[in-house]
DNA sequence: TGAAAAATATACCAATTGGTATATTTTTGT
DNA sequence: ACAAAAATATACCAATTGGTATATTTTTCA
C-alpha cells in the first residue's frame, strides 16, 4: 500500500466518528486537521473536496457496520438462524454504535435528503444493499421451504429495516440500549410468524 | 396579539420548513432573512440567538406534527379506534410529510443528538411526550378491559414509535410513502395482538 | 394625535468557512 | 544513494458565518 493510500485510509479511520456525530455541515476542516494531526495540505491532496471526503466516510461508517451486523458465523445453515443472528449482533454492539454517534445509515441519510445530492445517492444505494441482503435471505427461506411461500419479502424486509433504525433512534435519543433489546425481542417472534415451522 | 409576538409566529412559520430540511447547522441567517424578507435587526430583536429561534422552530413542528396526528374524532369511544385512528391520520399525511423534509422528532433527534445539549433535551422533552400518549392509551385499554392485563406497555409503545419513525426514514430514504402503508398494515395486525378480542 | 416605547433596518464586526497556489519534505524506483 | 515524483506543509484567499451597536421606523396607548 502506498504511503498515499495508507494516508487516505487513516484519514478516512479518523474523520469517521466526527463525521458521524457532527453530521456533514456540522465538521469543518479544522476539525479534520485536528484530529488527523494534518495540514490542509495533506487533506486536500488526498481528497479534492469535502464532500469526496465525506462520502469515503459514509461508505466506511456503513461498511465498518456491515461487517458486525450482516454476518453469520460459517455453520449457520437455515434462513431462521441467519435472521436470528442479525439479531444478535444487532443487541451485541448497541452500546457501540450509540456510543460511536448512532447508525451512520440514519444519520447520513436524515441529512444529506434535502440538501447534497451526490451524498444521498450514495446513501440510498447503501440502503438497497441493506434490502436486498435481507430480500434475499428471505428467498432463500421460500426456496429452502422454511418460510412460508405466500410471504410479502418487500413488506418484511422494509419492516425489519424500519424496526431496526427506530429502535436505533429510540435508543440514542434515550440513551438507553435496552429498548433496542426489547424491541428486537418482539421483532423475533414476528419473524417466526413468517416461517412454516415455530422452532426448527 | 402584539406586533411582535405576530412577527415571532411569522419568522417560526416561516423558517420552520428551513429548519426541517436543512437542519440547524445546515440553516444560515441568511436563509432566515431571505424567508421572511426580513432584516438580522428583526430576528435577533425576537429571539436572543440562532438556539433560541431553532427550540421554537422545533417546538413549532412537532407541535404541528401532533396536532396531525395524535388526535382522533370526538366519537371514538375504544382505545383500539384510536389506535387505529392515529396510523390512519399518518397515512394521510405521509406524503405531506416528506415533501416537508421528513418527521420533526426524526430529524432533530439525529442532528442534536450529539452536538447541542440545549436543543436535544428540548427533542428529548418531545420524545418523552409522545411516548406518554401512547403509554397512557394503552393504560386505558387495559383499564377497559379491551387490552390483555399482562401488556408489555412500555415495550408496546417503543415498538409503534419505533416502527413509526424507522418507516418514514425509509419512505424518505426512497420517496415511496407506500412504505409507510404497508408498515403500518403490519403494525395493526400487531396492535390486533394485545387485545382481548380481535375485533371490537 | 402625539410622545414614549417598542420593533425593525442598517451597517458593521471578528471569527470561521471551504478551498488553493506554492514551497518544502518525503517517498519511490533505479 | 540519488534524482524524479509524489505527498505534505505553509501561507494565503474571498466568502460566509453568527452576532451587535446604533439609527430609523412603526406601534402603542394615554
Amino acid at each position: 500500500m502506498s504511503k498515499a493510500a495508507r494516508t487516505r485510509q487513516y484519514i478516512i479511520e479518523q474523520t469517521a466518528p466526527i463525521f458521524n456525530k457532527k453530521g456533514y455541515k456540522g465538521t469543518s476542516m479544522t476539525d479534520i486537521t485536528e484530529a488527523t494531526n494534518l495540514t490542509k495540505g495533506a487533506i486536500y491532496g488526498n481528497f479534492t473536496d469535502k464532500d469526496k471526503l465525506a462520502a469515503a466516510v459514509i461508505e466506511y461508517n456503513i461498511h465498518r457496520l456491515n461487517d458486525k451486523i450482516l454476518c453469520f458465523s460459517t455453520d449457520d445453515k437455515s434462513v431462521r438462524t441467519k435472521l436470528f443472528n442479525i439479531l444478535t449482533n444487532y443487541r451485541k454492539i448497541a452500546q457501540e454504535v450509540l456510543n460511536y454517534g448512532g447508525c451512520a445509515y440514519l444519520n447520513s441519510a436524515v441529512e444529506t435528503d434535502d440538501t447534497n445530492d451526490f451524498l444521498f445517492t450514495l446513501v440510498q444505494q447503501k440502503f438497497t444493499g441493506w434490502q436486498t441482503f435481507i430480500h434475499t435471505l428471505i428467498t432463500e427461506g421460500i426456496t429452502n421451504e422454511e418460510i412460508k411461500p405466500d410471504t410479502d419479502k418487500v413488506g418484511f424486509t422494509n419492516f425489519f429495516i424500519a424496526l431496526v433504525e427506530g429502535s436505533i433512534l429510540l435508543a440514542k435519543t434515550f440513551d438507553d440500549v435496552s429498548i433496542i433489546d426489547s424491541n428486537l425481542n418482539t421483532l423475533e417472534t414476528f419473524i417466526d410468524a413468517i416461517f412454516v415451522n415455530e422452532k426448527i
